[in-house]
Order: C-alpha cells, then sequence, then structure tokens
DNA sequence: TGATATTTGTTTTTGTATAAGACAAAAACA
DNA sequence: TGTTTTTGTCTTATACAAAAACAAATATCA
C-alpha cells in the first residue's frame, strides 16, 4: 500500500499541486522509459527544481528508481541521472474468472507477470461467500510464492465473463450461472488487508491490458473484440474505456449481422459456434483453431472459413460505422484465424464500408489467455497512475 | 472575448489551483441554478473565503452576477446573496448548414437564443472561400441587430452534416456535395475578430445541445439518434461526445438491420426514405410526419408505420446491446412519430433485448430544427466551463 | 423589546506550493 | 588546463488556500 500515500489527496490545497505533478511525472516513466529530471522538466513545462522535488517523494515512497547510466545522449554537459519506474515498487493481483479456468496473475509496477496461478474453476459456487472465498484462496497461494512483496500490494482485481455492474456486481454471467452477485463488496469485506477491489467485465478486463501495453500512452479509439464461444467486446474512446449507463457496453456478440446470406447475432455467425460441426464436442477453442488451419484447402473447412470471413466483416463493419474506432484488436482463440485470413477479411470490409469512412487498423490481440488476468490487475495499477478528477463535487 | 482572460492559464504554477476554483464555481451555476458562496463551498468542500476570491474574479469578468434576493432557505443565520450566470456575460454563434437551409443562432451565457436567422441554403458553392464568406456575411447579419454584444462575442460553432474530421475539415458531406473542405481552419483565418471556430458533425452538435441544457450536468450516457432523410447519430459516454478515431463515429444510419423480413441499412428501414411512397415529392419530411399521424388507421399508412416500428426497434436494439446508453433521445422531423407509437417500439426493443440488459430510457429531443445551430454555439459555450485537461504534456 | 445564537462574507495569519535565479558538480570541447 | 554546457539542488520571492478571527445580518427565544 505504498501507493496509497500518494493518493489520499484533498481536492483543495495546494498539495493538489503537489498531487499533479508526482502523477504527471509518473505517467512519463510509463512503458519502461527512462528520463532525467531534466527531460521530465521540459515535457512538462516545469523546473527543474519541481520534478526534483516530485521524484523525492517518489523515490521516497519506493515507486521509482535512479539508474546510475544514461542512455548516451550525447549531449556535452552534465549528464543527467536516470530515472525510471522501480519494478518492485508496488503489485497488483489480477483473478479471471474463466468458463473452464481460474487464471491468477501478479503483476508488478512494469506490467511483468510475476507469479502465475491456472487451476480449473471447479464446480459453479452459488452464493457470494463460496465464490469470495475460493478466489482468496487462489490470491493467498499466489502471493505465498513470495511472501516479501505482500506488504506491497495495491489490490485486486476480477474479471467475469458476464454483466457487471458499475459498482462491481455481477449482474448476469451465464456461464457461470450467476445472477445479482455482488462480488466487489464481498471481497472487499473479506479482503485480508485494505486492498482496492475491483470486479469487471472480461473483455473490459482484456481490453484494457491492450490499452496499458500499447506503446503510445495515447491509444486512442480502439475496439477490442474477443472472439471465443461468445463474443465480447469493449470500446476504448481518447484512452478511456467507454462503460455506458450501467457498465454494460461492449456486447457486440448479440448484435444481429446479416452476412452472405444468414441473419443472425453476430455471435452465431462469427463466433465459435459456427464451427461446431467441425469442432470436437468439449474440444477447447484453441486446439480447433489449430486444426482448421492445418486443413486449409478441404472443402467443409473452406466454406465454414467463408462464412467466418463474411460474418466477421459484416459484424466488425456496423461497429466501425457507428463507433469509428481507429484500431480493431481481435483477441480469444479464434483471433488465431486471423493472420492467414486477413487480406479477405480487409478487402471484405473495405468493400462495405461507407464512401469517406477510414478503414482502422486490424491486428490480433497481444494478450492471450492470460489477458483479461492481466488487465483486471491492471485496473489497480491504473488507479497509481490516475490524474485527480476535478468534475467530482461531491467531496 | 472576457472569458479568454481565464483560458490562458500555465498549467504549472499555483494559479492552476485558482483557475480550476473558478471553474469548479461556474460549473455549478449552471442551467440557471442560483447559490451563495457558503453554499458553493459546502459544495466543493473548499472555504468561504476561497469561493469569495473566485466569485470576485468571476463578478470582474462579467460572467456571474449578484442578485440581491435569495431564495427563501428559512436557514437562521444571515441571508446569502446569490449569485447566478450572468446571461449577458458572454455569447456564442452556431450556424448549421442543413440541406434545404442555413440556420444561425446567436446564444447567450445561459444557453437563450438571443437572435436567429433562418435562410435558404442557395446554390451548392464549390469551394472553401465561397462558403465561409458566405457563412461569415451570415453571422455579420446576426450580430448586427445587437451590435453592443459584439465584444463579448466567444467565437462560430458550425454544424454540417457529413463527416467532419478532428481538425475541423469537412472529409465527406453528400448532401452538400463537398469533398476535404478545409472549413475550420478557413474560416479561422477569416474571422474578423479572434474567435474560436469549431466545426463539428450535425448530429454531435445536437447530441451536445441535449448534453448542455440536460438538467443533471452529468447525464452520463446517452444514445442521440437523428431521424431525417439520412439518420445520424452521436454517442455521449460520462458526459463526453464519443468521437472515435478520425471524427467520424456516430454513423448509425448506415448499419446493417434486419427486421420484418428485410435486411438494409438503418436509414432505409427507419429513415424518411421509408415513407417516400406515402411523401409527396419535394415534400418536407415534417409536413409528411403530420400527414401521417393523421391518417394513423389507414391500411397503407399502417402498414408503413409497422414496418418503421420493428425497423427502428431492431436498430436501437443493436445499438443498445454495443452501447449501453442510458437514455436514448430521437431528434429530427421523424422523432414526432414517436409518441403515438412509443408503446409498441418499447415492447419491440424489450422483445429484443438480451437477458440481464437495462431498458434505456427514450424520449424525444427538446429540440427541433434549430437543435444543431444550439448545439454548435454550445461547444464554444463549454470552452468557458471546461476545467483544464491535465494531461496534455506537450506544452 | 432585547439578548443570544446562527450563518454569511471578508480579513488576517500561516503553511505549503512553484518559479526564478544562483550555485556547485560533472562532463565535453578546445 | 581552462571554458562551455548541462544537471540537480538550494535559496528567495511570490501566489494560493486553509484556519481562525471578525463584523454584519437575520432568526429565535425570553
Amino acid at each position: 500500500m505504498l501507493g496509497s500515500q500518494t493518493e489520499d489527496v484533498a481536492l483543495n490545497t495546494t498539495s493538489l499541486l503537489r498531487h499533479i505533478n508526482a502523477r504527471r511525472c509518473l505517467r512519463l516513466l510509463q512503458n519502461g522509459r527512462q528520463l532525467s529530471r531534466a527531460d521530465m522538466a521540459r515535457q512538462l513545462g516545469l523546473t527543474r527544481a519541481t520534478t526534483g522535488n516530485a521524484m523525492r517523494v517518489l523515490l521516497d515512497a519506493g515507486l521509482v528508481v535512479e539508474s546510475a547510466e544514461m542512455s548516451p545522449e550525447s549531449r556535452k554537459g552534465r549528464p543527467g541521472v536516470g530515472v525510471s519506474l522501480n519494478p518492485s515498487g508496488a503489485y497488483f493481483v489480477g483473478v479471471d474468472v474463466g468458463t473452464r479456468s481460474l487464471t491468477g496473475v501478479l503483476l508488478d509496477l512494469q506490467m511483468n507477470v510475476v507469479s502465475r496461478i491456472v487451476e480449473p474453476t471447479g464446480p459453479r459456487y452459488r452464493d457470494a461467500g463460496h465464490i469470495a472465498a475460493r478466489l482468496l484462496s487462489l490470491i493467498e497461494r499466489l502471493l505465498n510464492e513470495n511472501p516479501a512483496l505482500q506488504e506491497k500490494v495495491e489490490g485486486i482485481g476480477i474479471s467475469v465473463p458476464g454483466l457487471v455492474g458499475r459498482d462491481g456486481s455481477v449482474v448476469h454471467a451465464p456461464f457461470l450461472e450467476w445472477r445479482n452477485y455482488p462480488l466487489q463488496s464481498e471481497l472487499t469485506a473479506r479482503s485480508p488487508a485494505d486492498w482496492s477491489v475491483m470486479v469487471c467485465n472480461d473483455a473490459f478486463a482484456f481490453a484494457n491490458a491492450e490499452l496499458a501495453a500499447s506503446a503510445t500512452a495515447k491509444a486512442g479509439s480502439m475496439l477490442v473484440v474477443l472472439l471465443a464461444e461468445g463474443i465480447g467486446g469493449a470500446i476504448i474512446d481518447d484512452g478511456r474505456v467507454v462503460m455506458g449507463g450501467h457498465g454494460y457496453s461492449g456486447e457486440i456478440g448479440h448484435t444481429i449481422v446479416s452476412a452472405a446470406g444468414r441473419v443472425d447475432t453476430f455471435e452465431m455467425l462469427a463466433g465459435a459456434k459456427l464451427f461446431t460441426r467441425l469442432f470436437e464436442e468439449g474440444q477447447p477453442v484453441a486446439d480447433g483453431v489449430q486444426m482448421l488451419l492445418a486443413n486449409v484447402g478441404d472443402k467443409a473447412v473452406d466454406a465454414v472459413l467463408d462464412a467466418w470471413v463474411s460474418g466477421l466483416s459484416a459484424g466488425l463493419v456496423n461497429a466501425i460505422h457507428l463507433l469509428d474506432p481507429g484500431r480493431i484488436v481481435l483477441g480469444g482463440p479464434l483471433a488465431g484465424l486471423y493472420p492467414k485470413l486477413s487480406r479477405r477479411i480487409q478487402a471484405d470490409i473495405k468493400r462495405r464500408l461507407l464512401a469517406g469512412f477510414a478503414m482502422p487498423e486490424i491486428r490480433v490481440a497481444q494478450f492471450g489467455a492470460d489477458g483479461a488476468a492481466i488487465g483486471a490487475a491492471a485496473t489497480i495499477r491504473d488507479t497509481l497512475f490516475a490524474l485527480p478528477d476535478l468534475e467530482t463535487n461531491t467531496l
């Protein structure tokens, strides 16, 4: 809980300035960047003295470290001392409650995965107390591997496949057969330390991982589509996740799409259900994808892939017209099909797109099965880098 | 240009605090609210002295006025002096470039329309110089009616039916037959005063009017749908307009929708084109709507209205699944059909909605044909109420 | 009617910010 | 070796809000 010292800021006094400057400095160091105090001062329009003060606070908090050697800048004068994020300055737990497995990760400040546990989900739990206990037990095992850093854990993020309200309660998770599960408040109550707890939708979590890891801090506008048995989605605009009125946005899988003469939900036309005839019963989707890729050329396979291409394109085009994402990121097991079919998909999308509309960059997600867990942990990490929200009135 | 004194703020020094506090106070006075300094201090968590200082600045700038009588609070002690926005403290110009007419409005700080000019669009202009001159002439006439307040004009907002880039250039406006029109920069260059100039999409502008006028400052998440010959849309999330990667978001009219056995664009299934057989050639859509409402019961009319109901519902449901708007606002001439058909539309939507999903509140826009012009002017007005963006680094 | 309590808005004092400038230290260059 | 350039810290000046004190204006109660 080192960071929380920096967190409880009065929104009024001059200490707000100090807080803002510290955060702005910290944000410059994201993505592994290393800068001198003078560099930061130039980029932020502050004096060197001010960045120096901010660094003293951040060094004391253990969030940053000085590294003697600085990148060879070939400048004339006295070389600056490099400052960068201290990877072991703070840790964050993320757990993805999947349909088949529970994935827990421990993230450090540099977004590295320090520990990882995957285990089968097991029987569905029917009340909040049980699942909370189960998750806390997983987290305890995750931390026991490195007991030294337990003090530095900032909080836990949980991702769930289903509708999650703004307060972190699971409204409806069909795969888990949960309804109105106050998971976040339950975990907060049972948390062994005063961790912050955030529960969110798995597509949001996955998108957050992509966002946090994207090289440019402002990845701008992005649509993340998770192609698995169902299809989930998350919308990023101006670097922020679009939540919607109740936090349910992004259910792109249930939009109605028309492609190649068929009219059905996007999920049916481009999700794993499209391949049920080709996949074996109970076969993991990822294995099925490998099988498909190995059998390109087979007539039955090609026919279904054709259907997939047009279903995916048609669904994405609808979303593009509505959202104009600068980038589309495809995740989930079915995304593995994209590279082989990218040319056809892009051509199909371009053909359907309205005149004047911009073709988004499309690419496969950089995270795989752990993405949601990592992103859930990153939601906690984000709070350390967040600038104060000046709009909130009810102090 | 009174407000701009308050605008050029260094993001570093302590004056940032003064600026933030002034803006936070000003924002409390939106929507005609009247508060005492002590009220504001309580709501913002500041001392009375601080709000008093902020008020002195705002009073000097002419943006607020003291009103001797305060609402009867039935409190014990000394009554506070009410402070409220000074309606004539600043003015904003908005022009909507419609397909048939040009609508110009002059807005005051309280969102009142002070003057208004509507005139036929006339022949299409083929280069940026002409249309800029045309618009500036309209604006000049608008201001000549009240020459005294020209000094207090903050800027001009222009709304255009088509794709507008983030830099305010018109990328593609099919109805106007414009392509790659650098309208904003042209107007900035030719502007007679150092006004700020903003060009935006007409649906964005309309949505902004609804947002600015909505009682709760944080209208949260909202989908605005403009039902005219085409169908435009704008997405509001967390009180902000979702722009998309290039500023083209909201083209809901071109999403593919399936309803009642037909598969076509939303525009074809729920726009005015659906009624072409019933409307007379060249008849304004608003008149056609009156005709339809007068002839409910007629078989041909009812059949088309049935189609409209299911087309509209299907298109909206897709958007709801993707965006989860807390509220849907229907604007444009066809929105006049909604009140008579609201029960059927709501039932249709509820039937199609995914389990657990929240039914948004649906209502007709409070603005009519002038909405886009008013909203365009409001984009300029918003800059006076905006809090500083702490994220910008390149000072 | 008059004394007291309560609330408001301003003034003064105090603590804490950053900017500006001066300074020594560390390197490049001549 | 001496000069120049750049860095990071220190000191001083200035600006801001909080805290506390204050007078003014009203309600309440005896």
